[in-house]
DNA sequence: AAGACGGGGCA
DNA sequence: TGCCCAGTCTT
């Protein structure tokens, strides 16, 4: 029986050097002309590029631009941010998702703020270094900010790249995404690294999208197999991801004079350091009983509560599960009980004050269903600064 | 190698 | 609905 030859792991996409002079030279030109006008492209400061380049992890432009006009003139320098308290740095992240970025970034900003001056790393493994910058921030920072010759790799250049080398494996399976880094590495035009590779990711987020690309005006069209073989629609292949299953939970609104019961969620997991309410996972949608309520408020406040009144339920999407929560109102049965909360820390809070904390998206809804004051508070994307932590 | 980790935009 | 987004970290 012949064994299969071992593939040796040839290059992606053979290039010359003058067709790389070519391709670079036409993104590069493309770019330049029609780049949009980002803020955190009118700069080159370390500082401004580092926290664009956290924030635009897994999201959108569109939802970064207001987040980052609001970080920025809230801590306007890296002192500021490192002088920030935590739930100062997690409220103006409030909304934004993947709540351990706005930790990361913070305590990131406490080991470089140390030094006076300021030194900031220049090199990719430097900037690696720190938590929450991998390697593709690492590389995009010390790009863009530092002209250091790294190529960079994200959704959307591995886009572009998979269908610029035709490549027809899944494009996120390991292997592949190592060759993807090689031949991006490879591409990169060593005079403006910075540029190159927002270029591709511009031309991966405008023309090179991931449904119907706009062969017809990309200036890489020459260059590209994928759309010489007409297979741009197919590629890249992804891997079936698993379907995010059904949960559900309740949650408790324990009043008392007029507040409700906040706690700080523990420092890792789900929304970890955000505040909510008293919350658990039930079984099924069938178990999220008041009964069920009460049982679950004393391992989680050391309270007991009595006439626990449902308010409704709010749908909520994560990633990885879909989450149906009750809302279930109820009084403090003793009100001399002490708070025994395992959470690090709990507030009594009117709903006015429910803007003082950083909240999920989760909690606001559930909060929305205490009433007009509440949801009128939680219009508030921030509260007036006064008001927050005393 | 696979999962956890948020939220919004879009067909 | 399902897929995608300027990914990182943990197991």
């Amino acid at each position: 029986m012949p064994r299969p030859a071992p593939r040796t792991p040839a290059a992606l996409l053979a290039i010359a050097p003058v067709e790389r002079r070519r391709l670079q030279s036409r993104l590069l030109r493309w770019y330049r002309r029609c780049a949009r006008d980002l803020p955190w492209r009118r700069t080159r400061d370390p500082y401004q590029v580092w926290v664009s380049e956290v924030m635009l992890q897994q999201t959108q432009v569109r939802t970064v631009e207001p987040y980052f006009q609001r970080f920025l003139a809230a801590f306007p320098t890296i002192r500021r941010l490192a002088a920030a308290s935590i739930d100062q740095v997690l409220l103006a992240w409030q909304g934004l998702g993947y709540y351990s970025r706005a930790r990361n970034l913070h305590e990131a900003a406490t080991i470089i703020g140390r030094t006076r001056p300021v030194r900031w790393p220049t090199d990719a493994d430097a900037w690696q270094a720190l938590p929450g910058v991998g390697r593709y921030t690492a590389a995009a920072i010390a790009s863009i900010a530092f002209d250091q010759p790294v190529a960079a790799l994200d959704g959307n250049i591995r886009r572009v790249l998979a269908r610029l080398a035709a490549v027809r494996e899944p494009a996120d399976a390991p292997a592949v995404q190592a060759r993807l880094w090689r031949l991006a590495q490879n591409l990169l035009d060593p005079a403006a690294p910075g540029d190159f590779n927002q270029a591709l990711m511009e031309l991966g987020a405008r023309v090179c999208t991931p449904r119907a690309p706009a062969c017809r005006t990309c200036p890489l069209r020459a260059h590209c197999r994928a759309a010489r073989a007409g297979l741009q629609q197919a590629i890249p292949v992804r891997r079936p991801r698993r379907a995010a299953p059904q949960v559900s939970a309740l949650a408790a609104a324990i009043r008392h004079d007029g507040r409700y019961l906040l706690l700080r969620r523990g420092p890792r997991g789900l929304l970890a350091g955000l505040w909510g309410l008293p919350m658990v996972e039930t079984p099924g949608p069938c178990d999220a009983t008041a009964a069920a309520l009460r049982r679950a408020v004393r391992p989680l406040t050391g309270l007991r509560v009595r006439s626990p009144r449902a308010l409704g339920t709010v749908s909520h999407v994560f990633t990885h599960r879909k989450l149906t929560l009750t809302v279930f109102e109820c009084a403090l049965a003793d009100r001399r009980a002490a708070l025994s909360a395992p959470a690090p820390e709990a507030a009594w809070l009117a709903p006015a004050e429910f803007a003082t904390r950083p909240l999920s998206e989760l909690d606001r809804k559930a909060l929305a269903l205490l009433g007009a004051e509440a949801r009128h508070a939680l219009q508030q994307r921030t509260a007036p600064a006064a008001a927050v932590l005393a």
